[in-house]
DNA sequence: CTCTTGACGCCGG
DNA sequence: TCCGGCGCCAAGA
């Protein structure tokens, strides 16, 4: 609702697939598309801009592990909550923009 | 049909 | 680590 005009058929397999992530793990920009066997990276960014509203977009990251740049703030709070391995941190001031999931065990295997 | 726009990915410096 | 550049795909004008 809202802000949807009209999912279009492969934006709808993309908002499918993302509201099946499991809480703690997540999925690259990448790893959505290769799942569904066609589009890209940006494709897919560009459903989530859309129409991501409506599902745990926060599980959808950048390949190295960076969250969505229009919210990483909102997005490590829920990580933190939900258990979401992430990257140890080296500094003693944490910042938001530097924390990163690890992929490595944070990686949702698909469906 | 072409051109532009992205919540992207990877390589190089 | 932070840039900059090129390739990638779907949707809309």
């Amino acid at each position: 609702m809202s802000a949807d005009g009209l999912p279009s058929p492969f934006a709808e397999d993309v908002l499918d697939l993302v509201a099946q992530i499991p809480a703690g793990t997540v999925l690259t920009y990448g790893d959505v598309a290769a799942l569904l066997g066609r589009g890209g990276p940006r494709a897919v960014g560009n459903v989530m801009a859309r129409f991501g509203s409506g599902v745990p977009w926060w599980r959808v990251l950048r390949a190295d592990g960076r969250m969505p740049l229009c919210d990483e703030v909102g997005a490590l709070r829920r990580h933190l909550a939900e258990g979401t391995p992430l990257r140890p941190v080296a500094g003693a001031v944490v910042v938001a923009a530097h924390r990163r999931v690890d992929l490595d065990r944070a990686r949702w295997s698909g469906p």
